[in-house]
DNA sequence: ACCTGAACACCGTTCAAGT
DNA sequence: ACCTGAACACCGTTCAAGT
């Protein structure tokens, strides 16, 4: 199986550099970690990172995507707590992509890539919260607007450093009635 | 007066430079704007920049602080509007500054002067909102987080592409009750 | 197919040298 | 005091050349 053995490694070293990226990224940023930096760490020259990766951006949709899997599929395993817990769990979980959530507002309009994920995961999110406000007896014709408002305070919450007590309440009002 | 025609080439040559700096910054966003090309348009070398200002993140903040003054000087003569109509307004008004919200968020860690500016802002903004909220009568108790939704939700409008429709929902959701 | 050294066309910023 | 040319130490990315 000479061929599986090939993809096999190949997958290894793409996560070895999405890896290292990965650290990177989160807790120095997208713009402060250099190509070089992350080839550095994963032990290959930078312009190798371009045969796994198309460029930068690519290399951090992958990211985005690997690191959203994972969270939602425990995401769902949640349904036990109520709302605000589920939600305060979610801000908490996001806090370390924190860095990248400001990365992907300011990639929007610079990389098509970037765009589409960003346009995905609205979605995605907005299901989740719509389907939260149902649960919670929320009128019909004011759920749309409420769920905006919902996406913009949990983008807001991961933006923003705010104490425990702080996100508590501002999780409990957009819930209310 | 030659003391006083210096103090006003001075003036003028760093007002010729800031507004060089402002148009790219909004058109083409802060990262895609090189300070050669501000340079370019303000007619200087480069370097010159750099007498001018300490360096590119404090020429944003002095750019940000007059288009702060500006829009908020116009916003006091707005009184007779109503709450909704003034709020869309500010939205209005900032969607020019749409792409320079982003890039405030994302340099807030790698600059300590911008770090301020976003600080002030905040406060400037929540009290402004904190007025209107008591003023459409919301209960005591619950207007510290509608304040921070509410501003959540402006800098979500502001960094997002919705349509008035949806926009005018929101920001009567916001104030309801 | 996979990896690299060298190069390209940029950055923001500094500094010695000019006026 | 004001301005500049030249240089510094970086970027992300490309490409011809190797295995």
């Amino acid at each position: 199986m000479a061929r599986n053995k090939r993809l096999q490694d190949r997958e290894e070293k793409q996560k070895e550099i999405m890896s290292a990226a990965r650290t990177l990224f989160l807790n120095e940023g997208y713009d402060a970690t250099s190509m070089s930096r992350i080839a550095n760490i994963a032990g290959v020259a930078p312009n190798t990172i371009y045969w796994y990766f198309k460029d930068k951006d690519e290399l951090l949709v992958n990211i985005l995507n690997t690191e959203l899997i994972d969270r939602f599929s425990t995401y769902i395993e949640l349904q036990t707590k109520n709302i605000i817990e589920r939600i305060l769990w979610v801000i908490d979980q996001f806090k370390l992509v924190k860095q990248l959530v400001t990365t992907v507002h300011g990639r929007l309009h610079l990389s098509p890539e970037i765009y589409i994920w960003h346009e995905r995961f609205h979605i995605l999110v907005e299901n989740l919260l719509r389907q939260e406000l149902i649960q919670s007896g929320v009128e019909e014709g004011r759920i749309e607007a409420k769920v905006k408002i919902a996406i913009f305070t949990v983008e807001g919450l991961l933006a923003h450093e705010l104490t425990d007590d702080e996100k508590h309440a501002i999780c409990s009002e957009l819930f209310k009635l």
